[in-house]
DNA sequence: AAGATCTACAACCGCAGCCAC
DNA sequence: TGTGGCTGCGGTTGTAGATCT
C-alpha cells in the first residue's frame, strides 16, 4: 500500500511537472491512449510513476478541461451539491463538465468555505454557524433532550429562514422526518448518502418562505411509476407511507400506481391530482411526517425497487442526469413518457 | 526593497476497492 | 481464500505568485 510499486524499481522525479514533461505526456496519450498507467511512463520516455502520470493528465492535461474562473453557476451547483454529497469531490465533479475533482475541491477550501463563513454558515453542516454552536454545546453538556431541543431550533431557523442555506437546511428538517427503509429486507435505513433524498433541485424555493414544499410526480397512466424531475438526480423515486401499505408483504403493492396513489395522496389531505400530474404538498411541521414511515427505492422497468441495490454514486454519474447538468438545463425525465 | 504572510492550486500520500491469479 | 497489482478517491502538503508590513 502507499506508494506505488513502480516508484520503488527506479528514481522517480517528483513535485512540478516541467512543459517538457507534460509535452511527452500528451503527445504518448494522444498516440496511444493512456492504457496501463503504471506502464505509461516507461513508454513515455518519463522518470515519473505512472500514478503520477495519471493525475497530471486527468487534473491538467485532458483536453475536455475546462480553464479559467468558476462561473457564480458552477458555484452554487458546488454548494448544492456538497449539501447533498458531501466531499465526494469525483461525484461533485461528475455533475460540471471540464472540472476535475482536484480542482473542486481546491476551489471549495479555498474560496467557498470562506464565503460561506463570512455568511454565517457553517461550511460543513450547511447551516447557520450559531446552530451549530448550539449544537456542540448541547453535546459537550450531554443533554439527554439535546436532539428535542435542535430539532426546535431547527425548526425555528426554518421558519425564518429567507434564504438558500436556510431552504437547504429546512430540507435537512424535513428530511430528517423521513426514515428509510429497504422494501427487501424491511430494515429502516437512512440512505446510502449524508442523510439526505435528492430533494433540493425539486420545487424547494418556497420552503424557507413558509415551511413548506411540493414535490411533483409525473403520472401519466396507471402502468407508469412516478418520477422525479430534478437537475441534480433524475429518475423515479418512490416515497410512501408505510403506514397504509395494504399488506406485510412490502412487495405486494409495489407495481400498481393505484397504491402509490392510495397510499400517498390519501393520507395527504393537501395533495392535487389532475391527470397527467400529481403533486404532494409536503408540511415540514406536519404530524404526517412525524409519524409515517417511508419507503424509498429506485423503479426498473420490470423491477421492484429494493431488488436492485440502490447505488446513488452510480446514478448520479447516468447519461440521464449528464445530459442535464450545466451543459443541459432543460428538465428531462428517466422515463419520459410525459404526455 | 525585503522579508513575512497569504492565497490558489498543483501534486503527493495513504488508503480502499476491484480484479486476476 | 489470500495476495499483489492497479486504479481512483479524499485528505494533506508543497510551491509559486501576490499582497502586506
Amino acid at each position: 500500500m502507499g506508494k506505488h510499486s513502480c516508484c520503488y524499481k527506479q528514481k522517480m522525479r517528483k513535485g512540478l511537472w516541467s512543459p517538457e514533461e507534460d509535452e511527452k505526456l500528451l503527445n504518448y496519450i494522444t498516440k496511444h491512449g493512456h492504457g496501463c498507467w503504471s506502464s505509461v511512463p516507461k513508454l513515455a520516455g518519463l522518470q515519473r510513476c505512472g500514478k503520477s502520470c495519471r493525475l497530471r493528465w486527468v487534473n491538467y492535461l485532458r483536453p475536455d478541461l475546462k480553464r479559467g474562473a468558476f462561473s457564480a453557476q458552477e458555484e452554487n451547483l458546488i454548494i448544492e451539491l456538497h449539501a447533498v454529497l458531501g466531499n465526494r469531490w469525483s461525484q461533485i465533479a461528475a455533475q460540471l463538465p471540464g472540472r476535475t475533482d482536484n480542482e473542486i475541491k481546491n476551489f471549495w477550501n479555498s474560496s467557498i468555505k470562506k464565503k460561506l463563513r463570512q455568511k454565517g454558515i457553517d461550511p460543513n453542516t450547511h447551516k447557520p454557524i450559531s446552530e451549530t454552536v448550539d449544537k456542540q454545546k448541547q453535546l459537550t453538556a450531554g443533554k439527554e433532550n439535546s436532539e428535542k431541543i435542535s430539532e426546535d431550533s431547527e425548526s425555528a431557523a426554518a421558519i425564518n429562514s429567507t434564504s438558500m442555506t436556510n431552504i437547504l437546511h429546512t430540507q435537512e428538517l424535513f428530511l430528517n422526518k423521513f426514515s428509510v427503509s429497504n422494501e427487501t429486507t424491511g430494515t429502516n435505513c437512512k440512505p446510502d448518502l449524508p442523510g439526505y433524498l435528492p430533494f433540493q433541485d425539486l420545487n424547494f424555493g418556497h420552503v424557507g418562505m413558509n415551511t413548506s414544499s411540493s414535490v411533483c410526480f409525473n403520472l401519466n397512466n396507471s402502468s407508469t411509476l412516478p418520477s422525479i424531475s430534478s437537475s441534480v438526480f433524475q429518475g423515479p423515486i418512490r416515497v410512501k407511507p408505510s403506514i397504509s401499505l395494504p399488506s406485510d408483504n412490502p412487495s405486494s403493492d409495489i407495481h400498481g400506481i393505484q397504491n402509490w396513489e392510495a397510499s400517498s395522496f390519501s393520507n395527504n389531505g393537501s395533495s392535487t391530482s389532475n391527470g397527467s400530474t400529481a403533486s404532494i404538498e409536503l408540511q415540514s411541521n406536519n404530524s404526517f411526517f412525524e409519524n409515517n414511515v417511508f419507503s424509498w427505492g429506485m423503479a426498473t422497468d420490470c423491477g421492484k425497487p429494493g431488488e436492485e441495490e440502490f447505488k446513488w454514486s452510480e446514478y448520479l454519474n447516468t447519461p440521464f442526469l449528464l445530459g442535464n447538468t450545466l451543459q443541459n438545463q432543460t428538465s428531462q425525465t428517466m422515463y419520459s413518457d410525459v404526455n
